[in-house]
DNA sequence: TTGTATGCGTTATCAA
DNA sequence: TTGATAACGCATACAA
């Protein structure tokens, strides 16, 4: 009660605009006098701007901080919406998305997709969506290509692949990088994992049971392709003289593999600040649509 | 549109009492035929029970997988609140918790404290605001008090302590059970950490010059001890013979060490669920209340 | 058992 | 520059 209307009230809590200096300095004063506190509940009712939006990572949430991926994305969201004075949340569960204004969404498969009550965009090319859901991403398909036409122009001509899991858009898409440009694909040169450094080892192992003649592996993540190499190495294969190794990601490990890992990089940089662009995009009524990222392939030794 | 009214259509949102069979089952089918989703905000707004709650921890957010004790309590009270449907939800930075209909607080130290508008419980003894602010503890005080009892009668003489953060409750209650049982102290005999097993070792070795006599050290956390154990027997000291080891938490760690750590065990399984009952008590608007835990010595080699 | 009416706390649209 | 006033979408007391 600081002597004025509600509504000049809200105009002094959302920037002051139109309003006297001396109302505004009266409402401030009731505000700290009364230790006020606008409800969150109420203001996003009445249509005020998202204010708290939710970082949801489908696949699993305790391994968030351990997967230098996902972790390097909600370390520049967080940077990104901080900026604006949004707060970054992280929804555990199914239905846990409610309690923000709006969505993030991360490693989505296809049966995570499906209409969202609240503005929402997907990191990753929501397959078989993409008219409806808004999203931004590297562009897989390429990067995979690129790497694979790098390694045949190498001189490779037994080139594998380790796939990630194939109910990702980015699984699926790498694959069908590799498929570009490898043409018909013998099935023993295929094998699939799931981006873990032990699947990479599984994987690689199997690949040199089922053709052992092989001279390249394109993986489709770094972390995967540590395990690959590994694996290769113990088995007394070199790397790259016997067999090139090709990673995705560009991810910090790449750096310290011995030998350091040619790999695809994916424009980390820029992706928070893509996603949240599109996400006010979406907030703003402004209908679906696609950012593909260019990607870059990375020579360094291992390829 | 079902043919019924508004209320009907909220009352079998609610849970469906007072309401016929045909309506509910008209209600249903209109709500999956145009995919309806119930507003949260404005749920909320209207006085509905919070579904959503915020495990707000003070200290850092990154580290709350690697935090074992963190990590059991994330669980147990992710557990607790499913089995009634509700959400857990980890809002980060500063205001975050804003976005979420109740909070569970973690780790706080003074500063954090501070009345909240929403309905809100303390994990640990909100020590200066024991009115004020509803909390669930475990007996840190008490739980010293044990444990340096526990070492004075098995005869020793010169028992040094490693601290926790001392802005931290648990860090000052479980150095006030040291005293209360020590009586007046040696300043040379205590030793202030941070909980980390690096702080543990740094403190042993500062211990080690001040007081080079010891015979015992009561460590405020397992990790700690951990760390104190390291450097004692670096420093050629053997445990239990010449330096007796007291924990407090009963990590998984301390099963683990060599020897296996003699330990203030506190009743993890319990303080979820208290925890939560304490937030439904404040939701139906009772007055803050505390809670305060019991803890158990666990004697194993250490000491 | 059902419908009507009111209020929740805020923003936004108008007049004044 | 300000103050009424109407939404916002839902829950609930009360009337029917």
């Amino acid at each position: 009660m600081a002597g004025v209307s509600h509504a000049t009230v809200s105009r002094v809590l959302n920037g002051g605009r139109d309003v006297s200096v001396t109302a505004r300095r009266a409402v401030d004063r009731a505000l700290k006098r009364t230790g006020y506190t606008p409800n969150h509940h109420a203001r996003q009712l009445a249509g005020a701007r998202p204010d708290s939006v939710g970082f949801l990572n489908c696949v699993d949430v305790s391994q968030l901080f351990a997967d230098t991926n996902i972790n390097r994305l909600w370390l520049g969201c967080t940077q990104a919406l901080a900026d604006q004075g949004i707060m970054l949340v992280l929804p555990v569960g199914a239905g846990a998305a409610r309690a923000v204004d709006a969505v993030l969404m991360f490693s989505a498969r296809e049966a995570d997709l499906g209409d969202s009550p609240l503005p929402l965009v997907a990191c990753g090319t929501p397959v078989g969506h993409e008219g409806e859901i808004a999203y931004v991403t590297s562009d897989d398909r390429g990067g995979a290509r690129q790497m694979v036409a790098y390694l045949r122009e190498s001189g490779r001509r037994r080139i594998a692949t380790v796939t990630g899991p194939l109910d990702l858009p980015s699984g699926m898409l790498r694959l069908a990088g590799y498929r570009d440009v490898v043409g018909v694909v013998d099935p023993g040169l295929v094998v699939a994992g799931d981006y873990s450094y032990q699947s990479g080892v599984v994987a690689a192992e199997r690949l040199l049971r089922q053709a052992p003649d092989l001279d390249a592996v394109f993986v489709a993540s770094d972390l995967m392709a540590v395990g690959v190499i590994d694996a290769l190495t113990r088995a007394g294969r070199r790397v790259p003289e016997d067999v090139a190794v090709g990673g995705f990601d560009d991810a910090p490990v790449a750096r310290r593999t011995w030998p350091p890992l040619t790999t695809v990089r994916q424009a980390w940089e820029r992706i928070p600040g893509e996603l949240v662009r599109q996400l006010w995009r979406q907030v703003d009524g402004d209908g679906p649509s696609g950012v593909v990222l260019p990607v870059e392939l990375t020579v360094r030794a291992s390829a």
